[in-house]
DNA sequence: TGCCCGATTAACT
DNA sequence: GTTAATCGGGCAA
């Protein structure tokens, strides 16, 4: 499908809505060779989780919060949240039948605005500039005054790409549902947070 | 109201 | 391999 547009893959596509109602390890996997850019900064998506509403290890799981009401909302959103007090983690709202779900960006190849990523980060090695969720916030500049925004409008654009080879493994840095194979990346990309 | 812990990172030993 | 930094959500009291 190398460079050709679905309708599923197309974001500036009506039709689009398909490609974000489908089950999060669908679209974690998809999403795979995207790209994403806020206020014009991003580049190719090479590292996702995907979190679902009857996952133990989602934020959604127990049910709307304050903090996860963003996950039950419309897909093709952004949720935004604190991590260890320190980072913030950008995630792409997606569910199917009921709401609750979503794919946490983990690492960014930079293709666009490396020298702002390069002065939010304070330093300039591409590989370290977003190769991890909380390291992909900073780059970015995203804050809790994302969460909630559609991605389909600024300061958010997206762009869709051709899948790449794919590796699949367990998620990171959780403790319930630790054996779902839910983190995908791209094979042999120096961007990973971190090797499967 | 208080306490515990996390979808992490960087700087240690 | 280990640990501090740092803060808000969720739950117990």
């Amino acid at each position: 499908m190398s460079g050709l547009l679905s309708e599923h893959s197309d974001p500036s596509n009506p039709a689009r809505q398909g490609f974000w109602a489908r089950h999060p390890a669908e679209v974690a996997a998809d999403l795979i060779g995207w790209s994403v850019f806020v206020d014009g900064v991003g580049g190719r998506i090479v590292e996702t989780e995907a979190y679902h509403h009857e996952d133990p290890a989602s934020h959604s799981y127990a049910g709307p919060t304050p903090r996860n009401a963003v996950m039950f909302g419309p897909q093709a959103h952004a949720y935004v949240y604190r991590s260890y007090g320190i980072h913030w983690c950008l995630n792409f709202v997606c569910w199917q039948g009921a709401p609750g779900g979503g794919v946490l960006i983990r690492a960014l190849e930079p293709t666009a605005g490396l020298d702002i990523m390069a002065e939010r980060r304070g330093l300039a090695d591409p590989r370290a500039l977003a190769s991890g969720p909380g390291k992909l916030g900073q780059a970015l500049g995203v804050t809790r005054a994302h969460n909630g925004l559609a991605l389909t409008s600024p300061p958010f654009a997206m762009r869709s790409g051709p899948r790449p080879e794919l590796v699949i493994g367990p998620r990171i840095g959780i403790s319930k549902a630790v054996d779902l194979p839910w983190r995908f990346g791209e094979a042999g990309s120096r961007y990973l947070s971190r090797s499967f």
